[in-house]
DNA sequence: CCGTCGTATTAAAACGTTTTACCCGAGGGT
DNA sequence: ACCCTCGGGTAAAACGTTTTAATACGACGG
């Protein structure tokens, strides 16, 4: 072998350098050099510094395939995400990816991608990717009730986890933020501010963690003894235009507050506001969720409930990792608290000093 | 194996079907079940048929790895972006993941993600990706000036392509969007609509194709004999408060004008006008680039240059995969055209009757 | 009845690792 | 002198495919 050879990693056919051309350049067997390479003390410093060395010149590295066939490993996990036009760009499953990616990496695994088209049930990928052993893992976010297909995975012991939603009436385990309280919280807020006809809009009756936060409001709403308006519902479909227009059919029954499911269509329900000529929050307290960038730049800027997506989808990586690790997979409900800024009054009014603007 | 085992793919020990099962339950060897999913024509048709059968009996799916190793090719891609915050949020990002995505899984390949980051280029990972045998190739999104480490790559024959950038002095392969005619097009717009002092935002003097759309600005200026003047350039770091704070500062010096380098800026940039309290297009033309989706909602529309980011990633990949066929890659520069809104005045101007409001 | 040819199938090698069971020599205890 | 142990290492099997060269088996023409 020659130099440039030995320097791309490369033997003189082309093909990779592999550990046997290691072993006989150092005058060992495989044995050893795999020893060396995964640091066992069975090997004397001597032999261990020529292996590194040998490794270092020929510019080797082992074959991820011939590892993962005996290691019965891939090391990498699968996220599946919606099919929805351009996902990524809705902060949330951007920041769920961030959360999903960098407990990855720091774990050493690597991260694919898989789109929950109508192929991929259909097909049963998410079967087929483990069945193949293409993957070590799946996590899954953003799924909706008609997921059923996955109950499924229920019987196999595939690593799996959903983070930031669930299935209802699935034994699959989730990492989530308690949307129940949140929506609890939001409310109650609203109320100790005096307000009566709290309106509310939803994302979607199909998102169960969309549903609990509307379960929040509501129950909330009966332990204060405000009674239920459905006029004061609307859907939103989680995106700015949606809160606009949902907003714009609420207003017809004249609310004084409302709590937007979360922050995108939140900031849809303020334009909508301010276009009636109503003021923010003398005229009308809002509410929003998630607490995305976004609700800093609003004018007024948004009082909203502290939804923490990253730290979701991370510890659901973490959980699914100790899973592969062997260890027993547990669902999380993550805390969520109230962040006060200018959109409720709350400031004005005095009833809350602590700002959390930072 | 009882039923259970068999429908989960399993074996007796919860090891995976494997072709030998499905060899011995039919009755031939494991180079005939091989045959039967390959499609060989040499296989009798009975026996075809006895195959597959037992393969849907047992869930049987053939092991990536075993084949990996075999054939010496993966399946996978990765897809490498900029470490940049929310990276997807952008639409540029995400876009252009989308079209990556769509060429990658028509063809039967899997995407994994990778970040740029400064490990990313410190453990050579561009390089080990490959001697790892962990990737079939490498399609590098948003490349800037400074990332020269990749001209390692030059030397060796690893598939690899840049989509939507590349890099100055290299050899290395890409496809991207006609930059310099973006940027003389527009120019010539707004020279047309009689404007005399025409600035531009550019997005940074570090990524190539911010700077080629600049180069095209200014070599449009001086073909029509108007004179460059550096105070009407500043930089928007394509971000909308960029375009916002670089738009502040050019005012300073009634342009009657503005090119801004992307889509996103120009939105920045038509606020910070409104702020001013000039009319667009009547005190000021704007003529944005790319044709993201948000430039058909702004008041008043944009008027920009259509440059094609789904379809210049989805090239790339195509390319890519061809390579990776055997084909010889070639880099490609696409066309792009000019966008008639209403932010230039070409409309009420009379001169262009042709709308592009579809 | 014998070569020949074609077709359907198979045995075995190859891909590049990890790991287990075994080996060998040196040193220590009795 | 003998038996153990122990440190340092190796041979070989195993992982689950694909593929190539060989083989078995008729049929068929002479």
């Amino acid at each position: 072998m020659n130099n440039r050879q030995i320097s791309n990693g490369k033997g003189k056919n082309g093909t990779f350098v592999t550990i046997k051309d290691i072993a006989n350049y150092v005058g060992v067997s495989t044995a050893t050099v795999s020893m060396v390479l995964s640091g066992s003390p069975k090997i004397s410093d001597e032999t261990s510094q020529k292996v590194l060395e040998a490794i270092k010149i020929f510019n080797y590295r082992p074959s991820i395939a011939a590892r993962s066939l005996v290691l019965n490993r891939t090391g990498v996990i699968s996220l599946v995400v919606p099919q929805i036009e351009n996902v990524f760009m809705q902060p949330f499953f951007s920041i769920a990816l961030n959360g999903v990616y960098d407990a990855c990496v720091e774990n050493g695994f690597r991260l694919q991608i898989e789109v929950a088209s109508f192929q991929f049930m259909k097909r049963k990928r998410y079967l087929r990717l483990f069945r193949e052993r293409a993957i070590d893992g799946m996590i899954y976010i953003g799924s909706t009730a008609s997921d059923t297909y996955l109950k499924e995975l229920e019987k196999e012991e595939f690593p799996f986890i959903f983070a930031g939603s669930y299935l209802k009436k699935s034994s699959l385990p989730f990492v989530i933020g308690d949307n129940i309280k949140g929506g609890r919280i939001a409310t109650a807020h609203l109320i100790k501010l005096g307000r009566k006809r709290i309106a509310h809009i939803i994302g979607n009756f199909s998102v169960p963690s969309a549903v609990d936060r509307f379960e929040g409001y509501k129950s909330e709403l009966e332990k204060h003894g405000l009674n239920f308006d459905p006029h004061l519902v609307s859907i939103g479909n989680f995106s700015h235009e949606g809160g606009y227009e949902a907003m714009k059919k609420i207003l017809k029954f004249k609310p004084d507050a409302v709590f937007v499911g979360n922050d995108i269509m939140a900031e849809g329900a303020l334009e909508a506001i301010k276009e009636a000529g109503l003021k923010i929050p003398e005229d009308i307290s809002v509410c929003g969720m998630d607490d995305l960038p976004l609700a800093r730049k609003t004018r007024p800027a948004l009082t909203t409930v502290r939804y923490d997506i990253y730290k979701i989808a991370y510890r659901a990586m973490q959980n699914l990792l100790n899973k592969i690790r062997g260890k027993e997979i547990k669902s999380e409900v993550l805390s969520v608290k109230l962040v006060i800024r200018d959109s409720c009054g709350a400031k004005k009014k005095g009833i809350f000093t602590r700002s959390s603007h930072a």
